[in-house]
DNA sequence: CAAGAGATCATCT
DNA sequence: GATGATCTCTTGA
């Protein structure tokens, strides 16, 4: 029941992609606390990845992306959905990974509430979903993920068995479309798709 | 079950 | 003024 530190975070970003898989999102509220085990992730690299916000270079909204390691980078999509990412990797090298869907641990009656959903199964599996049940939205973009609002617990468990693929929704991305850096726990049930 | 449409808005051009 | 790192619901078989 060990929080992750900083210097996990600065790692290159495919690394932190693959090791936050069986890690645990823990994120505390007013409501009250949820808990998912990581069952997937992606990686943005950086500034040559064109899937990556960053590879638009610096602006106000990916500004969070250029600055420390360990920060919580939070997004709009479609107008609707929050898209969770983990600020990676130095100071000046734009990069994170997004949090795509988690296997619901704790605060699961909270969870069904803000979705508006029984299945346990649909409750995190996606990240719009994952936002949703976590409460999780822009105002928490730049949060610090070495303090108590959002953060990642090892729980000592061995290293899950992986599948990579490539990223989901990023057709527009040239030839980083097809590139595998997206991670799954093997034979979870709780992936947004398989 | 698979496919398609629609919802809705912050951000950047 | 265009465009998404998505989800849900409806349709039709």
């Amino acid at each position: 029941m060990q929080k992750v530190f900083r210097q996990f975070y600065e790692q290159p970003t495919i690394e932190v992609a693959r090791q936050l898989l069986g890690k645990y999102l823990v994120r505390k509220h007013r409501e009250g606390t949820t808990v998912g085990r990581i069952v997937e992730t992606e990686a943005y690299v950086g500034p040559q990845d064109l899937a990556c916000h960053a590879s638009k270079g610096w602006t106000r909204r990916t500004e969070v992306m250029f600055g420390p390691p360990g920060h919580a980078y939070v997004y709009l999509i479609y107008g609707f959905y929050n898209m969770l990412n983990f600020v990676t990797e130095p100071v000046d090298h734009p990069a994170a990974v997004l949090v795509r869907a988690v296997e619901p641990v704790q605060g699961i009656e909270l969870m069904r509430r803000r979705r508006n959903s029984q299945s346990l199964k649909s409750l995190a599996s996606g990240p719009g979903k994952l936002c949703q049940a976590f409460a999780i939205d822009r105002s928490l973009n730049g949060t610090d993920l070495c303090g108590s609002v959002i953060c990642i617990q090892d729980r000592g468990e061995p290293a899950p068995k992986l599948l990579a693929t490539p990223r989901i929704g990023v057709d527009y991305a040239g030839k980083w479309k097809g590139k595998r850096l997206r991670f799954l726990v093997r034979g979870n049930g709780f992936v947004s798709r398989a």
